[in-house]
DNA sequence: TTGCTTGTTGGACGATCGTATAACAAGTGG
DNA sequence: CCACTTGTTATACGATCGTCCAACAAGCAA
């Protein structure tokens, strides 16, 4: 008669990811303020102790999360500027369109965000790593444009604007979904890349 | 001999409103993880009993702080409308310039805002607060590109777009205001208002 | 002054937090 | 088959959380 084993055994690699997971789950479950060492390790299913195994404490978990989740985003956004082809101004409405349909807007990643931003003015770890990740997202914007057309002068505040515009768009759309959908969102951004490109170049 | 009073009885909408201040004030300094009733109360000098005298608990004394928070700003946009003047486009101007500025603009208005947002999800109440804050500032923008000329059909994409550049631009330049200034926030969003208004009527 | 109302205090209570650590057991090399 | 390593568990600890409540005292009425 064999007995079930109390626990199986992972590769550190593999138990740092799933910890990265089960933390996002709980911070779009439950928010900031739900986020526990013992939150997040019954939703992965390992003992709470682990969690302090694997990381130095809760904070360091968290700015692990943060550019996990970071990653994601930049990958589906990646992907899906991949799968627009070459022409410039097909990539940047690919870009529009992304931002708004799932996994990027959605609910979950809003709650896991905000609780980003919760820590950035208290954390200069998690600052910096925001900062890093806003102008990442700004830098691939401006080759956007500028590959239809726009001035590199203008390339700076254009790219501020159209990142500010996709962000306020997706945070309101997913703070209250009824207000306005996914479709007014990629209407509204498509014709401020017109302004943006006609009066830029 | 006159001793000092151990304490001072207050009328009782002074001392809440000072219990919402010194919450606004610890949610600024300290975030939505950092704010409890013993902070709060110690911000305020007074106990922390007193706090659950006035509010029904922790959740009514933030959500009553997010309401005069709200009302703090509206007035501050609404005074800025008032001195710009009758001019449509001045107005307008106005309201971008006060949205950029102190004391709508800063870093604790941010922290308070972003505990707000955390307890959007979480809390029903928050969010239906939420909801009518937003309906509010959508509907004055509206009014303002009306006068503008915007078309009535136009109307109301065009103040969710607005509204949304403008929340965009406020969240990053509270983030990281190292990446752009006030002043280049302001020459977005007029060159935004310019293409709104000449393409909407 | 005296008595009463009630705003206010300060601590108690149980729950939960992050962290640290000793004991246990799964998997591996000998 | 047996040590040995170490990933994992379970628990303990002090701190802090939100809530509650009995006692105190400030200010007003008589």
């Amino acid at each position: 008669m064999t007995s079930k084993p109390a626990f199986t055994r992972a590769e550190p690699d593999a138990r740092r990811l799933s910890l990265i997971e089960a933390c996002a789950r709980v911070l779009a479950a439950d928010g900031a303020a739900g986020t526990s060492v013992r939150a997040i390790a019954l939703e992965a299913g390992v003992s709470p102790g682990l969690v302090n195994h694997y990381f130095a404490g809760i904070d360091a978990l968290v700015a692990a999360t943060y550019a996990h989740v970071e990653a994601q985003v930049s990958a589906a956004i990646d992907s899906a500027l991949a799968a627009a082809g070459p022409d410039p101004r097909a990539r940047l409405d690919a870009y529009v369109t992304a931002s708004f349909a799932p996994p990027v807007a959605s609910g979950a990643l809003l709650s896991t965000w905000i609780a980003f931003w919760s820590l950035v003015r208290a954390r200069p770890a998690i600052a910096r790593l925001h900062d890093e990740q806003y102008a990442q997202f700004r830098a691939r914007l401006e080759a956007l444009l500028a590959g239809c057309g726009v001035a590199p002068a203008r390339l700076r505040l254009a790219a501020i604007a159209v990142t500010a515009l996709v962000d306020g768009l997706w945070l309101e759309l997913c703070l209250s979904p009824q207000a306005f959908d996914a479709q007014d969102a990629s209407e509204i951004a498509r014709a401020a890349l017109d302004a943006v490109i006609s009066t830029g170049q």
